[in-house]
DNA sequence: CCGGTCTGTTCTTCACAGCGGAAGAGTAGC
DNA sequence: GCTACTCTTCCGCTGTGAAGAACAGACCGG
């Protein structure tokens, strides 16, 4: 048996513990959690409001709790640091270029994650957020990396029951614009008030993980302009080329 | 873009970032862990070490931190609130007949989850373990359920690459020893000091949670006494097999 | 529709838990 | 052995986390 930590977290404990909870034994009620863990009901609100919040759990109509898309992975975990550390210096030059913020994006399953950002400096700006997780069918990110998939790939992934698309022949058209273009928009499609301009990185070899890589572009609608649009697509899409060239430098 | 919860929780939200970069990211240092997060160093090392104790995290030999069982799920979370709700009251009346801690535990792929515990009352005994989890292979609860399944099944559980089982052959020995005998018994192949014995519950059908359910009684192995083992035995089915029948009550 | 019960959400106060700096310990390479 | 890097332990202090209470919403039965 484990010992607890000498320099424990009560608070931390208390959050892990409902965690694997809703993970192992799925939909529990406030109430429910909150004597499970021996704790008010207001902490075990605050609890669960923190763990709907970082994508732990999620809070369905009938007020129950259950698991989050992070406790719901069906793929293990693949390392993505090497990636991280050589797009980074690059994602960053980006965004002193253009002043906007700049994202790295994994594809796993179908979902679109943040790994890195670069924020701009203009006051109105779209924050980090590394760490969080969009539907890739609709993040420009994710949008840009399953065009480059076969659509039987893409048929297999979303045509299945319970998939988040109701139409994925209408996926399909997309995402031949999307290769057509070499680029995809989100137009507030996923978040309000932001538009983001998305291209995948150039896979050095099938297979990997930067064969599911995407950068993008994310700034206030407010600011996106149509006649902008080649310069910030021609500067991301140079710059998803020069990571996809450093990365077959580093495994040589 | 979620917002912050109202009366958020700065050391959860901490936690729960970190939990879900070893998920997504693979392998950190301490060191990287702490500038991620934006904390001192101390503060990574404690959140890890809450980590670590919860199952979110595991250390490697190399120092690193990765994904712990929790986030390494390969299969959808199954409801057992109801099964709990019923196998409680009959823990509690068994622990209060033999004075020693009984425990409800569910096997998910190879690991034997602790649902439930009802704590005897001598000063000496076996804390409640609900919420953690035991190699199935290992635990008499999980054995007593494995022996329940298919041989194929078995060694498709264990007969592949990486599996924590060198020897399978001698595991499906043990498990028709188990079947045979009816129960299975741990002698402090988990946790020192430990003895366990533990017997499936019947199940009311195919499939279903409590098609691989199991209880088990685990008392200090100072007061392991062979001469008792068939009054305990005889205690324990009786108990799963009330817990079985009610299932099928509440059913109907 | 109304009242009662149950459950979830919001707010405030205060004491002690969580944080970080510093010291100590461990590891790896030359 | 020495140096540099990394991890682990410890302690004091203040602001964060917990819980009580009030409020709000949902549900059910008469």
């Amino acid at each position: 048996m484990k010992n607890r930590p000498v320099y424990g977290i009560q608070s931390v404990d208390h959050a892990l513990r409902l965690a694997a909870l809703l993970a192992q034994e799925g939909p529990l009620r406030l109430s429910e959690a909150a004597e499970r863990l021996g704790v008010a009901r207001s902490t075990a609100h605050r609890l669960l409001a923190m763990l709907v919040y970082r994508d732990f759990a999620e809070q369905r109509e009938d007020r129950r709790y259950v698991a989050g898309p992070v406790l719901r992975r069906v793929e293990a975990p693949e390392p993505v640091t090497e990636l991280r550390r050589i797009a980074l210096p690059h994602l960053q030059a980006l965004t002193e270029a253009i002043d906007e913020t700049t994202n790295l994006i994994v594809v796993v399953g179908d979902q679109a994650r943040f790994v890195a950002s670069a924020e701009g400096t203009q006051v109105l700006r779209v924050g980090d957020r590394a760490g969080r997780v969009l539907p890739a069918h609709l993040a420009s990110g994710g949008r840009a990396v399953l065009a480059t998939l076969d659509e039987d790939r893409v048929r297999a992934l979303y045509g299945r029951a319970g998939s988040p698309v109701a139409d994925v022949d209408a996926l399909l058209r997309d995402l031949r614009r999307v290769r057509r273009r070499g680029f995809a928009v989100n137009d507030r499609k996923t978040e309000t008030g932001v538009t983001a301009i998305g291209a995948a990185i150039p896979a050095p070899t099938a297979g990997g993980v930067a064969a599911r890589a995407a950068l993008s572009i994310a700034l206030p609608t407010a600011r996106y302009r149509r006649d902008r649009l080649p310069e910030w697509v021609a500067r991301l899409t140079t710059t998803a080329e020069r990571i996809a060239h450093e990365l077959v430098d580093d495994q040589a």
